[in-house]
DNA sequence: GGCATATTCAACCAAATGGTTGACGATCTT
DNA sequence: AAGATCGTCAACCATTTGGTTGAATATGCC
């Protein structure tokens, strides 16, 4: 028997998005893969390849990226692209800003950017994620 | 027996600046306290009032926010001031302006407040922290 | 079908985190 | 000096975190 909290882990949990945002942040093996994403929308196997660490391990840190809103992925065939999603960082930049109690900042160049890379909607046209 | 490791706790730590202003702002309770001093310097004491904590604990949440450059403190007499630094908010701002690629945040109206707290230097001429 | 590739799942582990309590060193007040 | 107040220290505890490995699940290729 599994004791008798089986359902969704409905513990305390994190309630608050932003301690899930910064929580993310705070990893320098999260940080960088949040900077690789800014080059390229990448497949999981691609983003694990610089660092030494086990795909699973990767896996995690992008569930992670994902659930604070900063990664999104997509899975087309067997591969999974990860690409960057601007909401999780928008998130936490509006309330550093101030603590919320200021106006919210525009993210400028990288809003900007990451708006294009969304509007390309995940097209490899010149990605190079098969290397072998 | 206590072990043998009692000096500094020098293991690994956190190597990157970045990792422990993040993590410093991951935690709820943490934020509270930087909104708070959002408001006024603090004593240690009147900062730990509204929560349901022990006085410990916030002391060391506030610790952790000193080690990340969100706060600054003094101690007065018997009395440690708290007030906000914009060092961490502002290292996290520029990384976060597109991790650290593109041009750093002017944090606008945040930063010229702090600036004018830290002119003030801690005078609580109109604070009102004993209640007693 | 059979095999390789891509990714996650499950179980486990060490270390870090966030909290507690009790004792302690300073400092102010009387 | 005594006593109260401010804050930290030390030891402890439960939970979370970040990593591992081995097996499992999909999907693509021949």
């Amino acid at each position: 028997m599994v004791d008798d909290l089986p359902h969704t882990a409905l513990p305390g949990f994190m309630d608050h998005p932003l301690d899930i945002v910064f929580a993310a942040l705070a990893d320098p093996t999260r940080r960088a893969i949040l900077a690789m994403l800014l080059e390229d929308d990448m497949a999981v196997t691609d983003v694990a390849e610089p660092f030494e660490m086990s795909l699973t391990a990767i896996s995690k840190h992008l569930t992670i990226l994902t659930r604070a809103g900063l990664i999104a992925q997509e899975k087309r065939g067997r591969v999974k692209w990860c690409k960057l999603d601007p909401s999780g960082l928008r998130s936490a930049s509006v309330w550093m800003q101030g603590f919320g109690q200021f106006e919210p900042v525009h993210l400028d160049a990288f809003e900007r950017f990451l708006e294009q890379e969304l509007a390309q909607d995940l097209d490899p046209s010149d990605a190079d994620p098969v290397r072998e």
